[in-house]
DNA sequence: GGTGAAAACACTCTCAG
DNA sequence: CTGAGAGTGTTTTCACC
C-alpha cells in the first residue's frame, strides 16, 4: 500500500501509543478526527498495522533474565530446517528466531527467570530438539535499548 | 508487585491484544467487568504495564532487513562505556542494544530497508561512534519467529 | 482527499451494596 | 467482586468544500 507522509507520521504516534483517543492524534497532525480515523482504519485494513498489544515490564513480572543463543545444525536438508523451525516456534520461552547468514544458522532471544531457568530450558527443551550441532549463549548484563517501534 | 494467577492471564491477553473491550476480557477471565477493570488499572499503574502500541508490519513500511551487528569496544573504561551507550540510544535504526557477556561487548539489533541502507548506517552513523573496536554483523535471512510478549 | 456536525451506539468509569 | 447508572469517546453517515 502506498503510504505518505502523514501516514507514516501517525504509525509513529501510533507505535508509541496506541491509547489516546482519534481527537488527539487529529490534534497532533492537524487534521479532522474523521480522517484520521479513516487512515487508521485503512491501515488496519491493510495490514500495515498488525496488531494492538500491551507492553510488559520485565522486572515487574520478573523475567529480567534475557539469553541469545546462536544455533547451529548439523545438516541443512530442507527438512531438518523445517523441523528445526516448527519446533522452535512451539517453545514460548524463545521471544525471536532468526536465520542468518553466517558462520552460525541462528539467533534465538530467550527470556526466563534466572539462570536456573535457563539451565532447565536448555537440558529440557531447546536441546531435545534434534538437528542441533553446537549452541553458543550469551548473557545480556544490561539491556541498553528496546523498542517495538521499526524506524519510519 | 503481587501478582495472582489472574492478573499473569490477563497479562497474557493484553500482550495479544490490547484493544478488546473490558467486558470481552471479564468475559475470557470469568469475572466482571468491573473487577477486571480494576485489574487492568492496577497493573497500568504499578508499572507491570508500560504502555500499549500498535504493531507495524515490515513488509508493508518496507524495513524488511534486520542486522544483529556484534560490537567490541577498544578500552572499557566506564567513560567510553556510558559514552557509547550514550550514542547508540540516539540512533533510531538500532531497535535494540544489549550489553552482552562474552567474547563481544554489544549486540544491536538494526532495521532497515536494504543492504544499500545497512551500509550507510554503518558508514555514516554506526562507526563514527567512538571506542568502537570492531563489528561483526549477520543478516537475518528469514524472520522465524517474533514476540512482543513476555512469557508468563 | 479533506471538513464539520449530528445521531446512535458502546465503552469507560464511579459508586452503592 | 457485583450490577447499574452517568459520562464520554467511538463510529457512522451526511452535506459540503
Amino acid at each position: 500500500m502506498k503510504l505518505d507522509a502523514i501516514d507514516l507520521k501517525l504509525l509513529c504516534l501510533l507505535q508509541q501509543d496506541c491509547k489516546k483517543t482519534t481527537k488527539e492524534y487529529a490534534h497532533q497532525l492537524g487534521l479532522s478526527t474523521t480522517a484520521v480515523y479513516e487512515r487508521i482504519k485503512r491501515l488496519e485494513k491493510s495490514g500495515t498495522i498488525k496488531s494492538y498489544v500491551a507492553l510488559v515490564g520485565k522486572v515487574e513480572v520478573d523475567k529480567t533474565f534475557i539469553v541469545f543463543c546462536h544455533i547451529k545444525l548439523v545438516q541443512h536438508t530442507r527438512e531438518n530446517i523445517k523441523q528445526f523451525e516448527r519446533e522452535v516456534l512451539k517453545l514460548e520461552e524463545v521471544v525471536e528466531c532468526h536465520h542468518l547468514s553466517g558462520d552460525y544458522d541462528y539467533l534465538l532471544k530467550i527470556v526466563v527467570r534466572d539462570m536456573g531457568d535457563y539451565r532447565n530450558f536448555m537440558v529440557s527443551k531447546l536441546t531435545a530438539i534434534n538437528h542441533i550441532g553446537s549452541t553458543q549463549s550469551s548473557f545480556t548484563i544490561k539491556e541498553v535499548k528496546h523498542s517495538t517501534a521499526i524506524p519510519l
